[in-house]
DNA sequence: TATGAATGAGAGTTCATTCAT
DNA sequence: TATGAATGAACTCTCATTCAT
């Protein structure tokens, strides 16, 4: 039974009116969740420099004015944006639930969410090369992301730990510098893909591909902290 | 060993012509390599759509028509600037001569060599950056990058294969996949380090850091290769 | 003598309903009110072209919706600042009882009057420039306006007729002229004093400058009127 | 005696290429004197908030850009604006020679003198509205405009210096008030205009009506000055 | 009555590029 | 070869105003 003959703002979002997509919102907390939707895309592809306002806003299918009624303006919009990216990682992160595996499989875990997590989520790598073009000052004025990376080492800290502990890992290895070590391996091979391409003759993408990546990610970390 | 044939951005600001610099130059040559050295700069700096022609123009001390002149627009600029830093690389690269190393000597050499290129290059991740972001859309459309690549995995190839030879290292490790991890190890480190110092809340450059990196960075390499 | 019945500007940040600041007034008298002290302010500092809406709004702590409910427009709404402050310097003319002054105490209360007039309500010379850069086109569509300077010239009139029949002062002055000489010695001084301080060099508000400027304007005045 | 030296504001419609205007003019200098114009008769219409500078430079037939190009921007024009019609009255006013002539004669060819200007050149009343309604932040930030200043109450204190010597004016009449005085009789008469004509109900500019005010005016400061 | 979301037009300013000399 | 003047198309951001509740 229709109780609703009147067309709903809002209601787009749902089915039937995907094309008609009406005028008019009336929903702040959509209209926002857009702008920041169309945002990400848009400074992943061309950059904080060469994002466009007014392509935002029609990516996000929002007025304009919109942009800055609920960011103060590009930067602040970019900033907002690396604040969602970031802890979306790291919540997904932490649901992995690592601490309840055996080390091996911990390790096993984390290298392959990272791994797919940047082949899923690849504006992630462009959006982390923007920020550090651009020295963080975004990041480093956000209090949230502060807060975010709190005992982000610990986790697998305590990983390697028990691997130590139960001779599957070798002692002596610097957390931190594993865990650039695990982002470097899967990064720098799908973000700068393209000139790779280039250079070794061959598609970085390929089903094959990947997983042969993957494996070989896996070999180098398994390798580094095998026990002589 | 000379490291250092390349003209370094930032280099027109030293030394040599300091006084000869006559207001009109009319010197062609000179003209192009001011224009080349403070394109790179400035488009490492703040990327492709963030460089303005005027800056690059003010830098390299020359007016902005001649940039026009000699290169056809932006995006040919940039191309070249692209070219010349490629040529570099593999120059430098060349000029180590690793082939007449021993397997193990010829590792470590291209390692740190790599890891001290991107130190004192930063410009190179930077701009490596930029035409991943812009899908290698200018290196595609350039000859000259395509045969510099020529023959450029073989080097490695070569040492590996001798390397699984002498037994120093196991065999059916991936040449193109060492290439691409030993670049990412050291790759990853430098250009996200200013979100990466945020994180995790130490100095990446300082002496000590640096040091303890590239030890990782051979440590890891070599755990690799290492028969078991 | 009571010269305060006006509303002050910025008075509605004092007392009264301080307490009783409901977020929601419902009070049309008082949010109208509110937006007109708000308005005054807002125009009298930076001109009907810099004015903002919203600006006035937030000022006067009503929606910006309510402006557009109780007056038409921007237009619509100088036009009624124009008008109120009009009649507020009329009533209180009026309300000093010139007309039972002997003439020579009459003239030197309306000089006065005026003089502190300016002083107390500074407001007022910035919108009279304001209206006469707009060449008067908001009070010349005032029916109200018209209404209210009748027998303006008057009251000026008169008492300069008894001073001639009085012999304190002499024949033949034009009252027009007069009341706008009045005007401008203090209008001047007062509505320059930005630039005149810095032509001049001396502080023109200083509590010994003011007075000297009064006591100058009360001398001309008097010199003219003075019978030979 | 020759009041005309100034360049005057549409000048450029001399000569030439009237018909023509050629579309590229190659002439930085004319160039800038048709912006500074146009600007100045925009800002003096509609004030500096109200001026827009896409006007301006049609006004100017000139490119937008170029405004950028010789002035920084809005504010920067404007003071320039400020500057040159500054520096145009007192250039026209020492062109007076007023210490060759004898003081009654003097002060009643610099109140004469003053009035005309007003008169011919009403920008210069609404700019100096403009920029007190400003508090005089652009002059004040003018070198050119204090330098212009030095000397200048000497100029008239002189004459009057003269006149108490000659018997002719009365002792102790403060130079400053006089000269804002004689300023403040003109100015406001014009300036204010609009709303006086509503007001007082005749028509301030009439031929007879201005002679009436110079006549009145000069009645003023001679009373002021004549000795008891 | 009151509110906050939404809008289109246009503001100042900047950019890559071309013209004239 | 080299220069500086000139341009038109954007770009970020702001404004007065209206819509929907």
């Amino acid at each position: 039974m229709n109780m609703q003959t009147t067309v709903e703002p809002g209601e787009e979002s749902r089915a039937a009116d995907k094309p008609a997509r009406a005028k008019r919102l009336r929903d702040p907390i959509q209209t926002q969740a857009r702008i920041l939707a169309a945002a990400k895309a848009e400074f992943a592809k061309v950059g904080l420099g060469g994002a466009r306002i007014e392509t935002i806003a029609e990516k996000a299918g929002v007025n304009k004015r919109m942009i800055y009624e609920y960011f103060k303006g590009k930067e602040e919009l970019f900033q907002t944006v690396l604040e969602e990216m970031w802890t979306d990682i790291r919540t997904e992160e932490r649901a992995l639930g690592l601490d309840h595996l055996p080390p091996v499989e911990a390790i096993r875990a984390y290298v392959t969410f990272t791994w797919n997590y940047y082949l899923k989520n690849p504006e992630f790598m462009s959006l982390v090369n923007s920020e550090n073009l651009h020295r963080a000052r975004h990041v480093k004025k956000s209090r949230r992301f502060s807060e975010l990376h709190r005992g982000f080492v610990d986790m697998l800290q305590q990983i390697v730990d028990r691997g130590v502990a139960s001779g599957d890992f070798k002692a002596g290895v610097d957390t931190s510098q594993l865990h650039l070590t695990i982002a470097a391996l899967g990064y720098y091979y799908l973000t700068n893909r393209f000139t790779g391409e280039v250079i070794f003759g061959f598609d970085f993408v390929s089903k094959e591909a990947l997983q042969k990546r993957l494996d070989f990610n896996l070999d180098t970390i398994f390798s580094l902290l095998r026990p002589r």
